[in-house]
DNA sequence: CATTTTCCTGATTAAGTAATCAGATTTTAT
DNA sequence: ATAAAATCTGATTACTTAATCAGGAAAATG
C-alpha cells in the first residue's frame, strides 16, 4: 500500500530534477547544461540524477515533455473557453503570446531543447515530422476549418494560414531592444492582421 | 609583394575551414561539432584551426558572419530587381523562402549557431538586440513604409507586419512530413495572405 | 526491533574537449 | 642556393563530461 509513497517520493524527486533542468537551460543554455550544473542547482549529487533517469537524453526528453504539456494545457484551456471559431482563434493567439510573456524561463528552456537536441541518428528535434501529433497545430487547423466551413473565415490553404499564425506567434519572443512591444499590443495587432487576411467581420476588426 | 599570396593562401584556408564548419554543423549539430570533427571534415589537423582562428568562438562567429552575408546578399539582390514596393515585397518573400530550399545546409548551420551560441555572459545570440542592424528586417520595414506612404499597403503597425512576414518565412523550414509543401507554392500562398491582409490590389491577388 | 528495500553520495572511470608547443615541412625572399 | 618566414602536424596539456560502483543513510516492512 505504501507503494504509493515510494512512487510519491520518486515522482517528487524527478519533478525537482526536471525543474532544476529547466532553470539550468534558461540560465546557461543547452551546451553548458551538464549533469553537474543541474545537480548543483537541485542541491543533489550528479549520481542521483542517474538514479532517477537512465540517460542525460532521457532527462532532456522528460523535461521537454513536461514543458510541452504545460504550455499546451495553458493555451488550449484558454482557447476553448469559447465555442465560436472567431473567439477561439483570438483566444489561441492571445494565450500563445501571453504564455511566452508570463513563462519566460519555461519558454527559453523549451527553445533550448527543441533547437539543440538531436536523435541518436543526429536528426534535430525541430525537423522531426511530428506535426501530425502536435496538439497545438491540430487545434489551430481545426478552428480554421470550422470557421471556413461556416463561412466566417476566408482561407485558401488552412495549413499555410496555420503556419503564418504560428510564425507570428513564435516571432514575438525574438523581439528585443528598441522594437519591444507589450504582449497584449502584439496580440491585438496580429489578430487584426489575421482578421483582415481572412476577411473576418467582427467587433475586433476595427 | 607576394605578401598578397600569403594573404591569399591564408584566406583560402580560412574559407575551407569555415566551409567544413558549416558542413559539420549541418551533419551533427552544434553540440557535437568539435574542432576534431571539423578538422576531420577538412582533412587537416585540429592545431591548424587554432593557427587560423584564435578561438572556437572566433571560428563560430566568423562562420556565422559568412552565412549571414551570403543569405542577405542572395535575398536583397533578388528583392531590389524591382523598384515598386509590391514587387519588392513579393521578391523578398519568394527569395527568402527559396534560399531555404536551395541552401538547406547553410540554412541549417545558421540555425545551429543562432540558437546555440551564447556570449561570454551567457546571453543567447537569438536574444541579442541587434534587430536595429539586421539588414533584412531593415529592408523589409523600408519596403512596407514605402508602400504605406504611397497608399498601396494598408498597414497599422509596420513593425508587427514585418514580424508576421518574417515569421511566415521562418516557419517554412519547420514544415516536414505529410504537410510538406514546395517552396514556390508556399511563397504564393503566403504572398496572397499578406496581400489580403494589406488590401493590396494587384495581379497576384487572384 | 530487525531486516529488507529504497534512496542517495563520494570517488572513480573512460572518453572527449579546447588549446598549446616543439619541431617538421613548405613557401617566400634574398 | 640559402636564409627567413609562413604554414602545418603529432603529441601533450589540463580540464570537463556522462556514467558506474561500492557502500552509507533513510525509510518501509514484517
Amino acid at each position: 500500500m505504501d507503494n504509493n509513497k515510494n512512487t510519491f517520493i520518486q515522482e517528487a524527486r524527478k519533478q525537482q530534477i526536471i525543474e532544476a533542468t529547466i532553470a539550468t537551460l534558461d540560465d546557461i543554455g543547452y551546451v553548458k547544461a551538464s549533469l553537474a550544473q543541474i545537480a548543483k542547482r537541485a542541491s543533489i549529487s550528479t549520481a542521483l540524477i542517474s538514479y532517477h533517469f537512465v540517460d542525460r537524453q532521457d532527462l532532456i526528453n522528460q523535461s521537454l515533455q513536461a514543458l510541452i504539456e504545460q504550455s499546451t494545457t495553458f493555451i488550449l484551456t484558454k482557447t476553448y473557453t469559447a465555442s465560436d471559431p472567431v473567439t477561439q482563434l483570438a483566444n489561441f493567439i492571445e494565450a500563445s503570446i501571453a504564455y511566452q510573456a508570463t513563462h519566460p524561463k519555461e519558454n527559453a528552456a523549451l527553445l533550448e531543447i527543441v533547437f539543440n537536441a538531436r536523435t541518436a541518428h543526429d536528426i534535430p528535434y525541430y525537423k522531426l515530422p511530428d506535426e501530425e501529433e502536435d496538439p497545438l497545430l491540430t487545434a489551430l487547423c481545426n478552428i480554421l476549418e470550422d470557421g471556413k466551413k461556416q463561412g466566417t473565415f476566408s482561407v485558401r490553404s488552412v495549413n499555410v494560414m496555420a503556419k503564418v499564425i504560428q510564425g507570428a506567434i513564435g516571432e514575438y519572443m525574438l523581439i528585443g531592444g528598441p522594437l519591444a512591444i507589450a504582449a497584449e499590443d502584439y496580440s491585438l495587432e496580429v489578430t487584426n492582421i489575421i482578421w483582415t487576411a481572412m476577411k473576418v467581420e467582427g467587433p475586433k476588426n476595427a
